[in-house]
DNA sequence: CATTAAAAACTAATAGCGTTAGTTTTAACC
DNA sequence: GGTTAAAACTAACGCTATTAGTTTTTAATG
């Protein structure tokens, strides 16, 4: 019937440009269907199934990620860019928490290489190896937490989301530079 | 049938032991109701629906999840008090965070009252008032992300995340001592 | 004690989801 | 032009939540 002309990248990308629409959780083949005027079993031709089309707009979104941050390489820079992407694109940002799959190299290597950024970003600083473990977790989770909180609406508004976010990394910074000397 | 005598605070409490020892992702009508011995429709004799059950769950959880930080007082206290209760009750934390249906006063009431709990693990550091707005910002982002990388496992073993919490936290607590005096 | 009425449980049905099997159709290649 | 493989289809199944309508049980009331 009129023959669609699908191939997986189609759906790929078309299944990208939903979460980026919609948001990651409303990522259904029921929708991507409609969007690519086929029916649903039709997506199965070019996909596993829902479970294998997450992962490979995780994929995606993790290598979107890794773009975002290539310029930056600073603490303050970092967080700014990881920032901005998640608020510019949220339904990426969330796509690319899902954890890779262990098969899927591309992914994975994305994925470390998102992890190094943030590890560069905290270079400057003289930590051992400890410290050092300590202050990744700690950047991590304070990166991951504000972006969180500010995509839930947790921060009510008044005072602006990055004058804070410098805040707090001059509050982290000021720590990491006077740890050492404990 | 034998009525099974359920009312709106036992179908509840069956959907708390549910999400405690499944995860909140897992409750749904069918294994609320397989538990309970009964048919799905009759589940909406004592609950509005998926939805409100939902809620219902979720403020309890804020409850029990104020209950645990109530006996903390300080930065590092009421921090380990908030990773050990989403590390002991999972399922109760990822309900915590669903936000408060507006018209619900004791879920709203409760969660403001966490949200001063973490006001006050501050107060012993000499804040402006804007300084304070965003020390919280990044105390909250700070719990909240140290806690969902653990709980997705984001953080290798070797090291134990209590540590590196400790000393996270140091560095914002020393960040936090010589802020004021920029 | 019998009757009435409310509430609790049921069955049946609908609409949505993802998935599989089996069938038709289209396009490409010899 | 006929063969073949892939792409799309329809039909069906099992799983969700939900609604409507029915039976049954309990409790309260005359």
């Amino acid at each position: 019937m009129a023959r669609a002309g699908l191939t997986p990248d189609r759906v790929r990308d078309a299944a990208i440009e939903l979460v980026r629409a919609e948001g990651f959780e409303e990522l259904s083949l029921g929708a991507l269907a409609r969007e690519l005027g086929v029916r649903v079993p039709s997506l199965y031709n070019h996909v596993t199934g829902l479970d294998a089309l997450r992962a490979t707009v995780a994929a995606a979104a993790v290598l979107a990620l890794d773009e975002a941050l290539s310029e930056a390489n600073t603490l303050e820079t970092i967080a700014h860019a990881y920032l901005a992407f998640a608020r510019t694109e949220p339904g990426l940002y969330r796509a690319s928490l899902r954890a890779p799959d262990p098969e899927n190299t591309h992914h994975e290597a994305a994925a470390l290489r998102v992890l190094e950024r943030i590890e560069e970003a905290l270079s400057e600083f003289p930590l051992g190896p400890d410290e050092r473990i300590d202050a990744i977790r700690g950047l991590r989770a304070l990166l991951h937490g504000f972006v969180e909180l500010t995509l839930a609406g947790a921060f009510e508004m008044p005072r602006p989301i990055e004058v804070s976010l410098d805040a707090v990394l001059a509050v982290f910074r000021r720590g990491l530079e006077t740890f050492p000397a404990t």
